[in-house]
DNA sequence: ACCCCGACTGAACAAGTGTTTAGCATGTTG
DNA sequence: CAACATGCTAAACACTTGTTCAGTCGGGGT
């Protein structure tokens, strides 16, 4: 009800040809990415010439743009108006309500992002932006644990639940749900053990966290950093090598 | 001196013509990815004609192949034979201590995961596999929280360090290190807060993981999963909200 | 009535693609 | 020496790509 912008319910017939090619163009850039598709492969699913497309947005190039807009712009627009921090709550739970009707959308994000269109880049900006506003706010109000590092937390926070989308065909391999609906039961399936980890956290003690800091400190800058990323659950296997 | 597996050091001249050619192939697809390199592209760099290309490797798709047999093929070798569990460590570590010689492999890894190569989703499920064997073996032995769902933590885990590699661009922009060398700094810069996060957690009681095990106790599996996922941060900003 | 302007199409173009073909060396083998 | 395989190339082929070019259709405005 609140979302027909970002969601295209619109009925087939009463939309105009250049919204129906803007239409087909984000089903195609989604789904085969930008380079794969072809105009004329966009002209054929939007049922007119391959003429018209470029008539219509003058180029390629620019037809992406135009979605970039109307959906990540869409997007953007939608989670900024709902509440001032934390607006995109609502659009993630409405995305959670019925992931169906938002799968294009997502794949088309997804590909935005991997494809590190403008538009993609700055969604992903914003979000870290809006993430590091939650988390100090977080950190001053007592709800979440100090950080030595609030922006790079956020960063990590946001990179995390970004690779959810961008990732999941291997999510949904990993866990077993092959042929079924890519993220419905995938999403059931990590929302507990995600909210464990970022309630209890991994390690049971501070070894890990002291050998880090360890190590950072003795290589101030510019040489190398050994053992401490990006796969940090690896750091136990040698617990007893404390040097 | 140990990895002349996977870093290729090797002298200019005296590689045979379908070495060059493999890695020039190489260098294209981990920077422009498979579709956007022409053969002859890699023909040019390579020193040699186009015909050369498709006589040596028959055809561009297995070109691709023998270039992820050649990189990612390698990369688990190298971490199957260093120690049983967690043998991928040590090549982290040589990563982690020289970046710049590895970039390509990384990058090349980077496209093999985003473009769904078969290489790419082995390699994926592979680490899966050994993050799970590791997380089982830290809570058997007292170093790591136990969970709900091992399996599903080792996915969130994996994804998590898999995507600092698919979002580097991303991830440099974010941290405003844009023209650096990608990858070095970064690292350092998430090193501390990511373990931080890893054994504080990131919020300071259970209050998100009940409403969390509540919402998921309500909703026992087809329909939606209201409130819990893909970002976990958000769920703070409407605390009181306890219904 | 004219004209024009917009939406729209089919055909053609120029460039780029992966691949094929024929052929040139060169060295090895009978 | 003849025959042949091998590493290699230039040219061409078949095809797809994004884009351009007339040109048709139809409805308003004057």
């Amino acid at each position: 009800m609140l979302n027909m912008r970002t969601a295209r319910p619109s009925p087939p017939e009463d939309l105009t040809a250049r919204a129906l090619i803007r239409d087909a163009a984000i089903v195609h850039f989604a789904r085969d990415g930008f380079r794969k598709t072809s105009l004329r492969a966009i002209a054929t699913t939007a049922g007119v010439s391959a003429s018209l497309v470029v008539h219509h947005f003058g180029s390629k190039e620019r037809l992406r743009a135009e979605c970039d807009e109307f959906v990540i712009g869409n997007m953007l627009a939608t989670a900024h108006d709902k509440a001032s921090p934390a607006g995109l709550q609502a659009v993630i739970q409405s995305y959670l309500a019925n992931p169906a009707e938002y799968e294009v959308d997502v794949a088309y994000l997804s590909r935005a992002i991997s494809e590190e269109t403008a538009a993609g880049q700055n969604f992903v900006d914003t979000i870290v932006d809006e993430t590091e506003a939650i988390i100090r706010a977080g950190i001053a109000d007592g709800s979440m644990n100090p950080s030595s590092d609030p922006r790079a937390e956020a960063v990590l926070i946001t990179m995390t639940s970004l690779a959810m989308m961008t990732m999941t065909s291997h999510l949904a391999r990993a866990l077993g749900f092959e042929g079924r609906g890519l993220g419905q039961e995938t999403m059931r399936r990590l929302a507990l053990p995600s909210v464990e980890l970022y309630t209890h956290g991994l390690y049971t003690d501070e070894t890990v966290l002291n050998i880090t800091r360890n190590a950072l400190a003795v290589t101030p800058e510019p040489a190398s950093v050994p053992g401490a990323e990006p796969m940090p659950a690896r750091e136990y296997s040698r617990r007893e090598d404390t040097r």
